[in-house]
DNA sequence: CTTCAGATGCTCT
DNA sequence: GAGCATCTGAAGA
């Protein structure tokens, strides 16, 4: 299983955030997998970002993920009942993290509407079908992933990321070829001053 | 297609 | 006590 390594996140964050669009996010769990290629992420960049949960190298329950080692899953509770899925990148201590807001399902689809819908994939509105991993708080709930699995690994068994479609045994469609990445300011940081304006949001 | 209100609880001051 | 890296269903245009 081609697993990206400690390598691939101990990169600049804009770097990992560009480099993560198209690549495959699987989740295995009680024996199943899912699996849902990113096309959306933000980059947080740490210590000089006011939009960052570690601005300032902050430390505090909470942020105390973000100072984990590169390929560390920082997962937070957001809005009382949604989360947020980030990746910690750069070096250890530096706390900058890659926010995955958004993906299309490719593994394991029904097992994903049924943890966000409670309904088949055929049963869905094509409201619910057209926007049905594009946020953050979608890819968490499609994937079970809550506070629990905080501070986990994405080097280790149950959560990580591959760069090729045949790492999953499957086979590429053409939408699984690389589009041209877009750029443009992040979402929901109206708090963060001159940074709500950095085009560090990428999709393709 | 767009806007809108309401949900809900943790985190940090 | 205030605010939050959000989502949903319902209603309107």
């Amino acid at each position: 299983m081609a697993k990206l390594t400690e390598k691939f996140y101990r990169q600049d964050t804009r770097t990992v955030a560009r480099a993560l669009l198209g690549k495959y996010l699987v989740r295995d769990l009680d024996g199943a997998r899912l699996a849902l290629r990113i096309t959306e992420t933000e980059a947080y960049m740490g210590r000089m970002d006011k939009a960052c949960h570690a601005y300032g190298y902050k430390r505090t329950k909470r942020t105390e993920t973000l100072f984990s080692p590169p390929g560390t899953a920082y997962i937070y509770l957001i809005y009382g009942m949604y989360h947020c899925l980030n990746f910690v990148t750069e070096a250890e201590g530096e706390p900058c993290a890659v926010l995955i807001r958004g993906g299309e399902a490719v593994l394991g689809e029904s097992l994903m509407t049924q943890a966000r819908f409670g309904k088949t994939p055929d049963d869905l509105s094509s409201y619910q079908r057209k926007n049905f991993l594009n946020g953050p708080g979608k890819v968490c709930r499609a994937l079970s992933l809550t506070r629990e699995q905080n501070g986990i690994s994405l080097l280790g068994d149950t959560l990580w990321v591959c760069d090729d479609i045949k790492d999953l045994d499957l086979v590429p469609s053409s939408e699984d070829v690389q589009r041209q990445i877009l750029t443009g300011p992040r979402i929901g940081i109206d708090y963060a001053g001159e940074a709500i304006h950095f085009p560090w949001r990428y999709w393709i």
